[in-house]
DNA sequence: TTAATTGATATCAATATAGTATCAGTTCTA
DNA sequence: TAGAACTGATACTATATTGATATCAATTAA
């Protein structure tokens, strides 16, 4: 059961350059170098986050990606449901004869307490949390060609 | 995001009726007629089953299939597990150049913690719990042969 | 002996995920 | 004003996962 798909993961991962970044376009073709995410299929995440109105891009030389949103503002969250689609349990589990009255159905209440705990963290873990987190593994030392590492 | 595949549907409903049906063994292909289950499909998980000792089976007439362990013993984070592997987040989000020291990785750490929450939530539901649920729902009513309802 | 059943396994179809290719349009810079 | 460096848009291919079917041998009750 693979919670995240690559789509999510690369999304997050771009965010987070971009995140580091304010001010300034990247390319599409820099982020898929420094992050090792093959170029044409992080182009198209890419326009779907411009399409969800998480970021922003400027055309021509120089051109390039920019946070629209505060990094704050995304959760990862979000993200899964744009990329994986909402988290949902089964159209409805126990059909026909073993539940009947699905208004008042107990499994169905039970497995949707899962999925708003699943999305309630989530919700939690944002962006700008994340970048946070890195600054503070990465001892805020890093320029932008820290390579070397265990 | 689809939380539970048919697999696992499936199986919880089919462990549902060897659950509600003690000592008795129930056909492979009365669980597919009452559970609208394709029968092959089905067949395929029983023997899973088998394999993970969740149930036991008898051949030839009259055969069929039989809870061996208790039904409170059976979460359904167990039947996750088999039908659609283990929780798992990313083999590793942020690799290279963002993530240098793994061991100690905040994010990892993070994305962990809520695949804990997910299963130990997993673990609560049992099949034990979904019959008596179910019971309960059902006003207790049920002979074998309720149709009716909404 | 035969019908009802599981064991085992091979195959297929449908869908979702991951990745590639191409071309047109925009913008900076020389 | 040409051309390189970009994005926009879209079509396509490949691979993996999920869902479903088919077949035949072995077992058992009646
Ligand atoms: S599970 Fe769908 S209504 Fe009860
Ligand atoms: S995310 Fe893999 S080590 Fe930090």
């Amino acid at each position: 059961m693979k919670v995240l798909t690559k789509k999510t993961d690369y999304a997050i991962r771009a965010l987070l350059m971009l995140g580091s970044k304010r001010g300034v376009y990247v390319s599409a073709k820099s982020i898929s170098t420094e992050q090792d995410i093959p170029y044409q299929f992080l182009r198209g995440l890419l326009q779907e986050m411009i399409r969800h109105d998480l970021i922003v891009s400027k055309e021509g030389a120089q051109g390039g990606f920019m946070m629209k949103k505060e990094p704050d503002e995304i959760p990862i969250a979000q993200l899964i449901e744009v990329f994986q689609g909402k988290v949902q349990v089964s159209e409805c589990m126990f059909r026909k004869q073993i539940c009947a009255n699905r208004a008042r159905c107990v499994l169905r209440h039970e497995i949707m307490r899962i999925e708003q705990v699943v999305n309630r963290e989530f919700d939690k873990i944002t962006i700008g949390k994340l970048i946070r987190d890195l600054d503070a593994v990465n001892g805020m030392t890093h320029g932008s060609g820290e390579k070397g590492g265990s």
